[in-house]
This record gives C-alpha cells, structure tokens and sequence, in this order.
DNA sequence: CGCATTTCCTGGTAGC
DNA sequence: TGCTACCAGGAAATGC
C-alpha cells in the first residue's frame, strides 16, 4: 500500500506499491504543515485530472495525467506514499475517486526533503536532476558504451558524478560507495580518469548492487514499520559503507571514511588507489 | 558554463 | 538520567 525509500538508501521506489494510483481521478488536493513551495508547486492544478499511468524515472515518481500535467513526487529520505493516514508528518493529502484500495493518498515526509508538484507533461525543467538525469540502470539502454561516453563527460571526482544521477540513474550514496569498493576505484578518480577496463565492471556492478537492493528491499517493505535497521534487509551485504574503521573484507587494510561533495564516503585505501596521474 | 560548496530538515544518538 | 550538539543525505541553490 505504501512506498518508501528506508533512509534514502533504496535507489529507487518500487513500482508496484503505487499501482493502485492508476486510473484514479484527483477530486481534492490539500497542503498540510507546508508551505506553498517550489517542492510542492502548482499542487491545485491536479485536482479535477485523472491518473493515466505509473511511471518511474531515476528515484522520481511520474504521474501523467489526463489533463496534459504530470504529478512529480520524489520520496526524499524519508517520503512515504500510502493509503493508510499516517500519524505524524503529513505534508500532502489527496482525495481520490473511489477503488478497491484507498480513497486516499497521504504523501508523509518527515524531514521534508521530498518533493510532491505537478508539471505540464514532461516539462522538467524546473527539475534540473531529472531533466539531465542519464539512462535508467536496469534497462538494455545502459551499455558500456554509453556509461564509458556519460562518464568521460566529467572531471569530477566519479563518487560525486554517480550521485548527480547523470552518468546513470538511481544511484545513492550507500551504492555509489558499493559499486566503487567492488571495482577497486577510488571515491575522488576524476569521473574522465576511470580506466577504460574499469568501466565495464562499474556498470555491471551498480546493476547487479541495484538489483540486490531492490531484492532485499522488497522483504522488508511490508513491515518496515518494525524494522529498526534502517537501510533494510540489504544493510548485511554492505562491504565498505559504514565499515569505516574495520578491516576491508578484501585486504584487511582498513576502512577509510572521508567526505567527498559533501557526503560520507567510505573505502578501502589498499584496494582502491587513485590512478598514477593523479598522485600528489 | 563547469565544478565545488552550502542549504534544506528532523529524529536519532554520541557525549557529557 | 537529561540535556545539548551534531550527524545523516537527494537534490537544488548558491558561490566561484
């Protein structure tokens, strides 16, 4: 009945959860505890529009709808869709046409960095992430070729490249550290200095590291309200997120933990050296 | 324009 | 035990 993402850390919401959205018509639209602003824009204009489809791109939520808008939602860190009235946190309440499942969407979102807005259909450009956002993961457009070319596009440090969504979508912080750990690439290689060899390898293993995710992911969907581990069922494969001061599982070097765009970055300083180039 | 840094926000928790 | 201070992070905004 619900989506969520469990501290931000999966990657991408889950379809499936907010089918039961489809073919509802939007009868009212209301602001709770938050003020009118660009993360909920143009809310009203919904109201009134049927929900033609489900859709997801990168870690957005997209609902065309019949009236030439889309409804935008992006979970944050901490967003909750569901049917059910949550306790606390509410910021939108949606009234809908009558199915089997809910009258009702209740977006929650407790710390507020979520976003809820309606858009004229695929007019993103108030939205420069998923305007610019690169091919989805888990799909045959994302090819060697294609992540080799996003990538060369960048000198920025490859760990803050994968998060801008650019080279790929969907990818988070815990996974960008995973992925870069599993190939034995430094956080801080410039985005263009990747070894060529490398790059197959990086591709696969943010898919395989997605597809893990979303696996385990869906065990702990359904109770996630007991469950204390945040990032869920997943949190026991991690090999270098939160192991900083532990032994890599690899080497036994220790864990490193820096911040890099100014987000917790952990790796293993024995397995992942930055190319020759770039030294000093 | 490209890249780096700061901001938003709240609950959990480390440290006293 | 209770209080304060700080940390976490996706995307946007701001700074250079």
């Amino acid at each position: 009945l619900g989506v969520r993402f469990t501290k931000g850390q999966l990657a991408i919401p889950e379809l499936p959860e907010v089918e039961w959205l489809k073919g509802k018509s939007i009868l009212g639209a209301e602001l709770i505890d938050a003020v009118p602003h660009v993360k909920y824009a143009n809310l009203p204009r919904c109201v009134g529009q049927q929900i033609s489809a489900v859709n997801r791109r990168g870690k957005f939520l997209l609902l065309p709808l019949d009236g030439g808008d889309e409804l935008i939602i992006h979970l944050g860190m901490t967003g909750i869709v569901t049917g059910e009235k949550p306790e606390k946190h509410i910021r939108v309440h949606l009234e809908l046409s009558k199915n089997s499942v809910s009258n009702d969407l209740y977006f929650q979102d407790t710390r507020r960095f979520g976003r809820f807005l309606v858009v004229k259909q695929g007019e993103y450009e108030t939205l420069p992430t998923l305007h610019n956002m690169g091919v989805e993961p888990i799909s045959d457009d994302f090819t060697d070729d294609i992540f080799k070319a996003a990538l060369k596009k960048s000198s920025t440090a490859v760990k803050t490249y994968l998060l801008s969504q650019k080279p790929v979508a969907g990818v988070g912080n815990i996974y960008a550290d995973e992925a870069l750990w599993q190939t034995k690439i430094h956080p801080l290689t410039p985005s263009n200095k990747v070894p060529s060899k490398k790059i197959p390898l990086l591709r696969q293993a943010i898919v395989d590291i997605l597809k893990k995710s979303i696996e385990a992911q869906g065990t702990t969907l359904n109770d996630y309200r007991t469950v204390n581990g945040e990032v869920g069922a997943y949190i026991s494969e991690l090999k270098a997120y939160g192991h900083d001061g532990e032994a890599c599982e690899r080497c036994g070097v220790i864990i490193e933990k820096i911040v890099v765009g100014g987000r917790g970055t952990h790796f293993c300083p024995n397995c992942q050296k930055l190319p020759k180039a770039q030294k000093s």
